[in-house]
DNA sequence: GTACTTGTTAAACT
DNA sequence: TAGTTTAACAAGTA
């Protein structure tokens, strides 16, 4: 699933390859993954690409921008050749031609490229919005992890009334944005801290060294292209990296990188957390 | 056929 | 009011 280093991954490479670009064609191959007036994209060019949170903005020369988010399954994938056929990660064949099945949302550029928007569970938009909606969209995260707005300190005030799991706070985006479920299991394994804590009953050093656990997992994410532990590609359909590093998340019965002890996995939330009950108090 | 998977949000709670 | 809990979304895998 794509979470912040995924998507700044992504981010970073769609600058060098659709910026200052004009798109001529769209095709919308599912509805519900575009929302919007193809009138105000059609003709337009790029002016800037930008991430919040796991959620990227393509900025228009008329004005209103691309929101995309990518929820759990989403890739974008481009393509200049016209013809291609996926790369893939070392230790898989995974090969596709595109469009594919999934494919949702085709934009075709006036200077020859293709950007494919796939998303097999059809969860992932893109948006046209105004300047406003752009505002009130991001106004609804709080700002990254990795932004220099988030501090220990304003993280211990948030959490002291918190009752929830730390594991669920720090998965709020309306706490501190772009923590997922594979960063916040790993950043929870790095600080030693079993993620079912209330959020209130963290010390001031657990909350410390919590965070910079949070920044340091984000930024190896970043690192090392993102994590490929389900169908998350690049925009040059490459796997990322990251899952070779990955501590604890999907390791059930695996060791520790802490203590060498059994990762175990329980449900919060409806979702899966992995942790070593060791280790992590 | 059935259970299970997940990021985010809306709605229903306390 | 602010915080918490739950269901819903969709389509694939085991």
């Amino acid at each position: 699933m794509p979470e912040l280093p995924e998507v700044e991954t992504i981010a970073r490479r769609l600058r060098q390859v659709i910026l200052d670009k004009k798109i001529s064609r769209v095709d919308v191959r599912r509805d519900k993954s575009f929302q919007g007036d193809l009138a105000q994209v059609i003709g337009t060019t790029i002016t800037s690409v930008t991430r919040k949170a796991k959620v990227l903005r393509l900025e228009l020369s008329s004005g209103v921008s691309l929101l995309i988010h990518l929820k759990m399954t989403g890739q974008l994938i481009y393509d200049e050749s016209g013809k291609r056929v996926g790369g893939g990660h070392p230790t898989d064949d995974w090969v596709e031609s595109l469009p594919s099945k999934h494919t949702r949302v085709v934009l075709d550029f006036e200077q020859p490229g293709t950007l494919y928007f796939n998303d097999m569970r059809v969860f992932g938009w893109i948006k046209v919005v105004t300047l406003e909606e752009v505002e009130k969209e991001m106004a609804s995260y709080a700002p990254d992890i990795t932004d220099s707005q988030i501090s220990p300190k304003y993280l211990v005030k948030v959490f002291s009334r918190r009752t929830q799991p730390i594991k669920q706070v720090i998965m709020d985006n309306a706490i501190v944005a772009g923590i997922g479920n594979i960063y916040a299991n790993d950043a929870l394994n790095l600080a030693k801290i079993n993620p079912l804590r209330p959020a209130k009953s963290l010390t001031k050093k657990e909350v410390q060294s919590l965070y910079e656990a949070a920044v340091a997992v984000i930024t190896k994410g970043i690192e090392l292209g993102g994590a490929t532990i389900d169908n998350y590609r690049n925009v040059d359909g490459m796997a990322g990296g990251y899952q070779d590093v990955v501590r604890v998340y999907q390791k059930e019965g695996g060791s520790c990188p802490n203590c060498g002890s059994k990762i175990i996995r329980i449900k919060q939330g409806g979702r899966s957390t992995f942790y070593c009950p060791s280790c992590q108090i």
